[in-house]
DNA sequence: AGCACGCCGACT
DNA sequence: GTCGGCGTGCTC
C-alpha cells in the first residue's frame, strides 16, 4: 500500500487545474486550508483530496509550508457546491475557492471572530472640538459624530460615515480620541420573533402560497412565487421565515444589488430584531468574517445579503429565497461568471431545503423550469389591500410634436395627477443630457477614442463622459475638426428631461435619480425617504427607479422612451425590456384608493411585444417568449457557452477562437463565429467571440471540459484575455 | 495572474 | 557603465 503522504489542492491561480504537495504524516483534512509555496510565491490553497498517487514526478513535489486550520473549512454541501460550481462553469477552481471565501480567509487569517474596536471621545477631544478651526471640517465631523452618539463610535459605523480606521487612529494619536476592544459575542443571537401580532392579514394566494411551501420545510423543492407588482410577496417570506426560525434553522435570502434592499431589511430587522445579518458593501472585512463565521456556527439565523452571499456557510440551512430572481445582477460578469440564482437552486438541493425564486416578472429559465416540473408555481395575481392595477396606455407619438421627448397627452395627464396631490414618474433610461455631442457645420460627433460608442453630454459635471469605459473629457467650446462653435447636444437624456420638466412645471419640486444623481454616500435612501414624505412631486429617472421600491402617492407613469429596446442583437432583448416595461408600469398606484394610469409613448405603438404586453399580461407575453426560444433553440431550450477574448488587435482574439473551434468536436455541437463582438472596441480593446451551442446541457459540458484546460496552452492564448462564459445573460 | 529571467535603449 | 522596457516561460 502506498503511504506516501500527497494532498491535492486548489491553489489560488487562474490556472485551470489542481495541484500535489506532499505534506507531514498528520494530514490537513480535505477542505482545510494550508499555506504552499506556489513557484516563488507563497499563497492559501483548499485542500481537495488525498490522492493514492500524484502524475506529477516525486522529485518536483514541494512540501506545504504550513497547515491553517485542523478542521474542514466549510459544511460539506457548501464544500461540494464549490466544487460543483468550477466544474460547472469551467472556471479555475483556486480562484473560485477564492471568490467564495472572505477575503481575509483568502489572506491566511484564522476561522476565528476578530475582535473589533470602538473610538471614544476623550476629555482632550471634547475640548479640541470647541476650539477646532473652521476648515477643520473632517476633524469636526467625526467629534460632532462621536459626541451624538454617546460618545462612542463603534467600527462598524465607520464605513458608512465615510471614515476610515486608520484616520480615526490618526486622532488617537492626537489624543482626541481614545481606541478600545469590542468582545465579539458568540452566543446565540435568536430572534425575537414570537411577534405573530405584527403578521399582516393575508389574502387567499398568500394563504395558499404559504400553505403550499411549508409542508416541504425539511426537504428540498423548487418554488416559483410569481406575484403581481404589489401582491405581498415580502409578507410570504415573513411568515414562512417564521416557520423556519421557530424550526432553529437558518434562512439564506438573496436580493439584487440596488437600492431595493433597504425596505425589506427594515422589515426584516423590525420584525425580527435579532439574529438578522445583511451582507452589504459598506462592510468591513473584519466584519464579514465574523458574520461568516457566526453563520457558520448557527448564530445567525437570517443572512440577507446580493449575489456573493450565496456562498455563506450554514450549519442549519432551513430555507433560501431569491427574490427577484429575474435579475441580472444575479450573474457576475466577470471573472468566475457564476449564476447566484442557479447556484442557490443546486446548494437547496445539497441542504435539502426548499428554495423559493420570487419575482413578478420571472425569468425564462424559471418559467421553462416550471414547465420541466423542477420548480412549482405559485401566483399572487392581487394587488395587497385592494389596490386596482394600474391602466396602461401605448400613445402614439409619431407625428406628434415633442417637447424634449413630451408628449402633449402625456403633460396633460401629469398636470392632472399633480393638481390632485399625486406624484408622477418619468421613465427614461439614458442618463446625462444627451447621448452626445455634434456640430451643426460639419456633423462631427463626439465619439470616445477607446470605444464604438459616442461620449455623452452631461451638463451638469461639464463633461463628455463615456459610460463605457468611463472616459471624460471637457467639452470642447469649437469644434475638433472644423472649429465652429456651434455644437449642439443631440437626444434626450435624463437631466436634459428634468430641466425640460422644471420650465413646464415651475410650481412643482422635481427629482432626478440615476446613477449620477445617487453618487453621493447615502443620496438614494434619503430621496427615497423624501419621496415617501411627499416633498417631491415628479420624478424622473432610470431603470434605478423600475425596481421594488413602493410610493404610495405615486399614480402617474409616464415612459418617454421604449424605441431603444424594442430593436436589439440580443435575443433576451424582448424579455428585458417587458420585465422593464412591467417592473415600471408596477410603480403606478400602489395604494389603495388611487387608480394607477401608465403611459408609454412609442414610435411603433404596433410593435407586437407593446401590443401583447398591454392587451394581455407578463404571462401571456412570456408564453410566447417562451415559444420562439423553443422554436429558435435558444436558452432555456438551449445550453449556451460562449468564448470571449479581447486584445489591442481584432486578429489576436479572432486567431485564438478560431484554434477554440478547431479544439471542438463541432459535429455535436452548433457553434457561431468567431466573430468581431458587437460592440467591438471597448475601453481600447478588441473583441470577438464565438458562441457554442448544444440541446442538452450535458453534451455542451461534455464537449467543453476536455479542452478548456490545454487552451491555455495555445500560443494564440497567451496573446489575448479570453474567458468562457457558461449561460451568458449578455450575448456581446 | 504573478514573478523572474533575459536581452536592447536613454540616463547618472 | 546601469536602470528599466516588456517578450516568454513556469508554477505541484
Amino acid at each position: 500500500m502506498n503511504n506516501k503522504p500527497f494532498i491535492r489542492l486548489a491553489v489560488p491561480t487562474p490556472l485551470r487545474r489542481t495541484f500535489d504537495y506532499l505534506c507531514p504524516e498528520e494530514k490537513p483534512p480535505v477542505g482545510a486550508r494550508v499555506m504552499v509555496p506556489f513557484g516563488r510565491q507563497k499563497l492559501v490553497a483548499t485542500v481537495l483530496s488525498h490522492p493514492e498517487q500524484s502524475s506529477v514526478a516525486e522529485n518536483k513535489l514541494k512540501y506545504i509550508s504550513k497547515p491553517i486550520d485542523s478542521e474542514p473549512l466549510l459544511p460539506k454541501s457548501l464544500f461540494k457546491l464549490i466544487r460543483f460550481a468550477a466544474q460547472y462553469y469551467q472556471h479555475p477552481i483556486g480562484d473560485v475557492f477564492s471568490s467564495c471565501l472572505p477575503s481575509l480567509l483568502n489572506q491566511g487569517a484564522p476561522a476565528q471572530l476578530e475582535n473589533e474596536w470602538s473610538w471614544h471621545i476623550t476629555e482632550q477631544g471634547r475640548q479640541a472640538l470647541d476650539s477646532l478651526r473652521s476648515n477643520a471640517v473632517k476633524q469636526r465631523k467625526v467629534l460632532t459624530l462621536c459626541l451624538d452618539k454617546n460618545g462612542v463610535i463603534h467600527e462598524q459605523e465607520v464605513a458608512q460615515h465615510n471614515f476610515t480606521v486608520s484616520y480615526l487612529n490618526g486622532l488617537v494619536k492626537k489624543g482626541w480620541l481614545a481606541k478600545r476592544q469590542v468582545e465579539v459575542s458568540t452566543s446565540i443571537e435568536e430572534p425575537l420573533a414570537g411577534n405573530y401580532s405584527s403578521n399582516l392579514a393575508l389574502n387567499v394566494e398568500q394563504q395558499a402560497a404559504i400553505d403550499a411551501i411549508s409542508p416541504s420545510l425539511g426537504s428540498f423543492k423548487g418554488f416559483l412565487l410569481n406575484g403581481v407588482t404589489g401582491s405581498g410577496k415580502t409578507e410570504v417570506y415573513l411568515q414562512l421565515i417564521q416557520q423556519v426560525l421557530e424550526r432553529h434553522e437558518q434562512v439564506l435570502m438573496l436580493v439584487p444589488e440596488i437600492g431595493l434592499t433597504p425596505q425589506t431589511l427594515k422589515r426584516l430587522e423590525k420584525r425580527f430584531q435579532v439574529g438578522v445579518a445583511m451582507l452589504h458593501s459598506g462592510l468591513t472585512d473584519k466584519q464579514r468574517l465574523n458574520i461568516w463565521l457566526k453563520a457558520k456556527a448557527g448564530h445567525i439565523s437570517i443572512i440577507v445579503g446580493t449575489r456573493s452571499a450565496l456562498f455563506t456557510p450554514l450549519a442549519n440551512p432551513g430555507l433560501i429565497i431569491v427574490d427577484e430572481e429575474h435579475d441580472l445582477s444575479y450573474k457576475q460578469q466577470e471573472g468566475f461568471r457564476y449564476s447566484a440564482r442557479d447556484l442557490a437552486m443546486v446548494r437547496a438541493q445539497y441542504e435539502s431545503a426548499p428554495i423559493i425564486l420570487g419575482s413578478a416578472t420571472p425569468s425564462m429559465e424559471s418559467l421553462h423550469n416550471v414547465e420541466q416540473d423542477k420548480l412549482t408555481p405559485l401566483r399572487l395575481t392581487k394587488r395587497a389591500g385592494d389596490a386596482k392595477p394600474p391602466h396602461i396606455k401605448v400613445l402614439d407619438v409619431r407625428q406628434r410634436y415633442l417637447k424634449e421627448g413630451l408628449s402633449q397627452p402625456l403633460i396633460d395627464n401629469m398636470r392632472r395627477h399633480l393638481e390632485q396631490g399625486q406624484q408622477c414618474l418619468l421613465f427614461l433610461n439614458r442618463r446625462g443630457f444627451a447621448p452626445t455631442l455634434m456640430c451643426h457645420e460639419c456633423g462631427w460627433i463626439a465619439d470616445c477614442q477607446r470605444c464604438d460608442r459616442h461620449m455623452t453630454y452631461h451638463q451638469h459635471f461639464k463633461r463628455l463622459h463615456c459610460h463605457h469605459c468611463d472616459k471624460q473629457h471637457f467639452i470642447p467650446k469649437t469644434c475638433p475638426q472644423c472649429q465652429s462653435p456651434q455644437l449642439n447636444p443631440v437626444g434626450l437624456g435624463t437631466e436634459r428631461l428634468e430641466n425640460a420638466l422644471a420650465e413646464l412645471f415651475p410650481d412643482q419640486v422635481i427629482m432626478r435619480i440615476d446613477r449620477d444623481s445617487t453618487r453621493r454616500k447615502n443620496a438614494m435612501q434619503s430621496y427615497l425617504k423624501a419621496i415617501r414624505n411627499n416633498e417631491v412631486d415628479i420624478l424622473v429617472g432610470t431603470q434605478m427607479l423600475a425596481k421594488g421600491h413602493h410610493f404610495p402617492k405615486l399614480s402617474l407613469v409616464g415612459v418617454i422612451d421604449t424605441d431603444g429596446c424594442l430593436f436589439s442583437a440580443d435575443f433576451r432583448a424582448t424579455e428585458r425590456t417587458a420585465q422593464l416595461l412591467t417592473q415600471v408600469a408596477g410603480r403606478a398606484g400602489r395604494a389603495k384608493d388611487l387608480q394607477g394610469e401608465v403611459i408609454i409613448q412609442s414610435h411603433h405603438p404596433d410593435h407586437p411585444l407593446l401590443v401583447n404586453l398591454f392587451t394581455q399580461d407578463y404571462q401571456t407575453l412570456s408564453q410566447k417568449i417562451l415559444q420562439e426560444r423553443e422554436e429558435g433553440c435558444f436558452p432555456p431550450y438551449a445550453a449556451m457557452a460562449i468564448f470571449r477574448a479581447e486584445a489591442s488587435q481584432l486578429d489576436l482574439p479572432m486567431a485564438f477562437l478560431t484554434d477554440v473551434k478547431h479544439q471542438l468536436n463541432t459535429t455535436n455541437l452548433t457553434v457561431f463565429g468567431p466573430f468581431p463582438a458587437p460592440m467591438t472596441k471597448r475601453a481600447g480593446k478588441m473583441r470577438a467571440q464565438l458562441i457554442v451551442q448544444h440541446q442538452q446541457r450535458k453534451v455542451l459540458q461534455n464537449s467543453l471540459a476536455p479542452i478548456t484546460p490545454s487552451l491555455e496552452q495555445l500560443t494564440s492564448a497567451r496573446k489575448v484575455r479570453w474567458s468562457l462564459d457558461i449561460d451568458p445573460q449578455e450575448v456581446f
